[in-house]
RNA sequence: GCUGAAGUAGCUCAGCUGGUAGAGCAGCGGUUUCGUAAACCGCAGGUCGUCGGUUCAAAUCCGACCUUCAGCUCCA
């Protein structure tokens, strides 16, 4: 029998080790420093604790917090660890499920009638730290499966065992540490010593197993890290993204507010609807350069047409219902639908294709309560929707131009965009050859523009596939925003869409649905979010403000606010009777782009002393000077 | 919708175990005329989310509802 084994590692290199080597031996063959590092290994495709034997040649890698794989493994151990600390001070706690997430671990908890409290939370990350100390190894054992629940049973957790029952016939892996055993496939790292900083977060319900229609567990969610200069700059981005929050600078900018009296629908204040109309003023502009007509169709229609697109039977009850002489009406929730009643307004000819039809149009879903927040998900939608009627052969014309048409916007704002394609899903509508064309047009135009993105196979819409774009923000925050869904079904079969082809034969067309900001709501909330309510110039509700020092300037201030003024500079003249301090403290505070300073030096010279915000003194600048300088930062919609 | 928490002046918040409300900022009136992040004095401002209950007495205790927040579920 052969006794050693090829272990092949990242960098191509190839060694012979012993057969029923540990990843924590090879790691120590390479340098203590790297077993120190070590968390956990991958193995071929899987990832393995250090301390399983290999038996066969294998391709590894030494998994550090450094890999996604490493904090995985070492998250979920955390949670492990909190579940040992949580059964010790609340005894006959039943477990639920533990993982590791995104940024962190959490654990589901059924404690009977005990709720947790935030002093509980505290106690309980005390007790971790407490088992920290003791460095007790996470031990993999195997069970069969009928000793496997016999354990459960004598521990009396109906979770596990529910668990267990999908499991059946099979070894069942447990993993020990402590005083705490759970059922888990593992992998976790060395020992509970590893786990250097935790902090608990919250506590949550969650339903088990995520279904509304099962009990509903306490969900206690916490992160942990290899050290608490870690933890603190985590601590800090949490802080930091509460800094930002849309519903506190949109309150404190005086953008928009909320009130108890239309829940899920903002109230648009003044200087938010200058965003707003600068929004859709650029929006307009570009859409008028690339071959849109804007359409706007009624916002009050016939329950009928939400039979005939099918939204009747399935958003039936998200949709708000007015009923009236007799007639049941419905907010329209989408705009797709009554495009197509402009689209046949007339006989279409192969050579009007494509037609772009774009619409701002406002929409209405009953979003169920516990869903609402912010301007991130409202019941009244202004949506910057499109509907984009072609020709087969003409999908991937359409769909490389929004793809630039998209790039271009986000540019604007210094979002980065990334792409995932959507795959024809099982339930899927309409004629296999067209979604394979689809699939295939949607495919080239994101290789032609050599973009990566990711597949996600079946998730598309049942009536076509999508490329749907997600953005990063300034805190490396994913939003999904635009979407491109190309259409079989919904629009151009359920309402008889037809053009007359080359041939007099009549066509069906293809329908192109795409919204660039998803909608106006929440994408102002999102730029709020990602610029701190520092908006670049162009968007910001006050541009430039004229700081007089006395009294006795205010005569030259009002000259210069003139002259801004009429550069269509949104510019506002503070004549209030306070110091220069007190004005620029708060103007700053309102992220105010630029300050005019101007007193007797000013004055005397046709000049102001400019301010930037966060920037500070500028300096002094002849004010034609600066007045050019600021129209050209607005008609190009600098970042700066 | 579900679980938990919360709702006091325009805003941010204090108000212990029941004795009918308080601060800072903002606002208004004065004084001050000032050079790059908060001058000073004064005034005014609240059916304590709504409705009901317990009590001699409720911001405070109880119930229902509304709204908000965290999470779950949902998101055409």
């Amino acid at each position: 029998m052969e006794s050693k084994i090829k272990i092949s590692f990242p960098d191509g290199n190839t060694r012979e080790f012993d057969k029923g080597i540990s990843g924590a031996e090879i790691a120590k063959s390479i340098s203590s420093g790297l077993l120190r590092e070590a968390l956990a290994i991958g193995v071929n495709a899987e990832v393995w604790d250090l301390s399983r034997k290999i038996e066969t040649d294998a391709s590894i890698k030494i998994l550090k917090w450094q890999d996604a794989d490493g904090k995985k493994s070492y998250w979920h151990s955390s949670s492990h660890l909190m579940a040992e600390a949580v059964e010790s001070l609340f005894p006959g706690t039943k477990f639920g499920i533990g993982p590791s997430i995104d940024h962190g671990f959490y654990y589901d908890l059924d404690m009977g009638s005990h709720t947790l409290t935030p002093d509980d939370l505290v106690k309980i990350e005390q007790k971790m730290f407490e088992f920290v100390k003791r460095d007790a190894p996470f031990i993999r054992t195997e069970k069969s499966w009928e000793d496997a629940v016999a354990y459960f049973k004598q521990k009396d957790d109906p979770y596990k065992l529910e668990l267990l029952d999908e499991l059946k016939g099979q070894q069942i892996s447990f993993y020990t540490h402590g005083n705490f055993t759970d059922l888990c496939s593992g992998p976790h790292i060395p020992s509970t010593g590893r786990i250097k900083a935790i902090k608990l977060l919250s506590v949550a319900g969650a339903y088990w197993r995520g279904s509304e229609k099962n009990k509903m567990l306490q969900r206690i969610y916490g992160i942990s890290f290899p050290s608490q200069k870690d933890l603190d700059e985590y601590l800090f981005r949490i802080e930091e993204a509460k800094r930002r929050d849309h519903r506190k600078l949109g309150k404190e900018l005086e953008l928009f507010v909320f009130h108890d009296i239309a829940p899920g629908a903002p109230f648009w204040l003044p200087k938010g609807m200058i965003m707003f109309r600068e929004l859709e003023k650029f929006l307009r502009e570009e859409l008028d350069q690339n071959g849109y007509q804007e359409i706007s169709t009624p916002i009050l229609v016939k329950k009928d047409l939400w039979e005939q697109s099918g939204h009747w039977a399935h958003y039936r009850d998200n949709m708000f219902l007015v009923e009236c002489d007799e007639t049941t009406y419905a907010l329209k929730p989408m705009n797709c639908p009554e495009s197509t009643y402009i689209y046949r307004n007339k006989i279409r000819s192969y050579k009007d294709l494509p037609l772009r039809y774009s619409e701002i149009g406002r929409l209405h879903r009953n979003e169920i309560s516990g869903a609402l927040g912010g301007m991130f998900r409202v019941r009244q939608i202004t949506m910057d929707d499109a509907h984009i009627y072609c020709r087969p052969d003409q999908i991937l014309d359409e769909v490389n131009s929004l793809i630039d048409l998209v790039a271009r916007f986000y540019a604007i704002f210094g979002l980065k965009p990334m792409y995932n394609l959507s795959t024809r899903p099982d339930e899927a509508m309409g004629d296999p050859k067209l979604w394979d064309r689809a699939e295939e047009s949607l495919k080239q135009a994101l290789d032609g523009k050599s973009l990566k993105y990711n597949l996600k196979q079946k998730d598309g819409a049942f009536y076509g596939p999508k490329i749907d774009v997600q953005i990063e923000d300034a805190l490396g925050r994913e939003w999904q925003i635009a979407t491109i869904q190309v259409d079989f079904v919904m629009l151009p079969e359920r309402f008889e869409l037809e053009y007359i082809a080359e041939d007099g034969s009549r066509q069906r067309p293809v329908a192109i649905h795409r919204a660039i900001f998803g909608s106006f709501e929440r994408f102002i909330g999102i730029i709020t979010e990602h610029f701190a309510g520092a908006f670049p110039i162009w968007l910001s509700p006050v541009q430039a403000v004229v700081l007089p020092i006395t009294d006795a300037h205010m005569p030259y201030a009002n000259k210069v606010a003139d002259a801004l003024r009429s550069a269509n500079v949104r510019v506002e003249l503070d004549d209030r009777n306070e110091k220069v301090n007190y004005k620029i403290r708060e103007w700053e505070t309102k992220k105010a782009p630029y300050m005019l300073i101007v007193g007797e030096k000013e004055k005397s010279n046709n000049s102001v002393a400019v301010r930037q915000h966060t920037k500070g003194d500028l300096g002094p600048m002849i004010l034609e000077d600066f007045i050019r300088k600021i129209a050209k930062e607005i008609s190009e919609k600098s970042l700066t």
